[in-house]
DNA sequence: ACCACTTAATTTAATTTTGCAACTAACTTG
DNA sequence: CAAGTTAGTTGCAAAATTAAATTAAGTGGT
């Protein structure tokens, strides 16, 4: 039984003005310390309960963010990724709301658009990209984007989520079709939106999906 | 660095007149020594360039079966799915013809329904239970269940294979505007399928999907 | 040779889904 | 209170999907 290095990488992926964005922290060892990569680590069989425990710990320790939405992307593997030898990769993706990234008050947590970004260690160019593939290809027929807004958020700020990650503007009615078709959100009443025009209905996600996505019959 | 055990396992499915069944092998070692189970092996790093790798060549080595489609289902992993100890699975998933079965002429090597799976060792349920998700879902909106069919078929006969793993009947003429639609096949022309009755046109896959899949853009 | 039977494939018509445009609603600001 | 802006709805046309009917191509029995 050859030894192989076992690790967890995250994508933490959020939505703000610039577009989708990765977060990236210096590495604090070798090897590449110093440079800009995702956060991850290694796996405490000792500590940990499975790779997906391991996943929320190495979020959590290195960027202060606790429980967002977390799905396991792939695994990287092989002899060439990790100049140290044979390893393996267990990746996951997480969305957050742009927000909370700001609220952890971590200065070393760069976010960096997607489609810019520096040169990285390992493969985790690869593993953005696979994450980045993978939330633009659900979010033609999932609740997933979701997880991108707030606990409470409008439709029409909604639509505007979906359309940044589909890239394509969406029609209003059948947009709110499949929304209502879906059946995932309850109205949050009494409250609304402010600005110089018609408040929009606020509404959160229903506590069945905050962990398990829903899906549409025939995409958007 | 705490040591974890590394492995890869197979799902190999097909289908057959039974329906969906996997194919299962009695281990020849400890744990769970003689109990049927997927085809499955530690991970060499000397020799193996990643996990895919791994999975062919366990998959080869076990069932005599090379080079069939195969992708990366999801990995395993926890303290508690092994007696051994903390251990990962990284799990793929791989599709043949019956028929490719039957030639390997391995009679260690099973098929079972995957509606009435034996007890099996380890997490295996779990992972026999995603493969099929993941294979029904992808059968919704991809070519994926052209590689249940041997190198030529025809439409009715593909057309039943989706239905099979969809679990329902469709339509005749969408069901041909989508393959239309997806241009992955090529008809082989100047053959035709005997029978009391009118023969169909034979096709093949196109080349380029052997490996990859081809999407539609709004499910079947 | 021709008729009954079976499955393949296409055509036509009915139904459902989707997309547009116009409309109403609710707010702020001057 | 009129003008401007965004939210949300309604009605209808266009497009896509499904169902039904029709034509095509074979086998086998009499």
């Amino acid at each position: 039984m050859d030894p192989v290095i076992c690790t967890v990488d995250v994508a933490l992926l959020t939505l703000t003005a610039e577009g989708l964005e990765v977060a990236l922290l210096k590495r604090e060892h070798a090897p590449f310390k110093g440079v800009a990569a995702l956060p991850g680590g290694y796996i405490h069989a000792r500590t940990d309960v499975d790779a997906r425990d391991a996943a929320r710990r190495v979020l959590l320790d290195k960027t202060g963010i606790a429980a967002p939405y977390l799905e396991q992307l792939a695994t990287f593997s092989g002899a060439a990724r990790d100049p140290r030898g044979w390893s393996i990769s267990i990746a996951y993706y997480a969305l957050v709301p742009a927000t909370t990234i700001a609220q952890a008050e971590r200065d070393e947590v760069r976010l960096h658009s997607v489609d810019r970004l520096p040169p990285l260690p390992f493969d985790h160019g690869d593993i953005i990209g696979t994450a980045v593939s993978r939330l633009r290809s659900k979010s033609q027929y999932s609740s997933l984007p979701c997880h991108l807004l707030g606990d409470v958020f409008t439709l029409p700020q909604l639509q505007r989520v979906y359309e940044m990650l589909m890239g394509e503007s969406i029609n209003k009615v059948s947009f709110r079709r499949k929304m209502t078709e879906m059946d995932m959100l309850d109205p949050v009443d009494g409250q609304f939106e402010s600005g110089a025009h018609r408040p929009a209905q606020l509404y959160r996600l229903k506590p069945a999906f905050r962990e398990q996505l829903q899906l549409l019959e025939r995409g958007l």
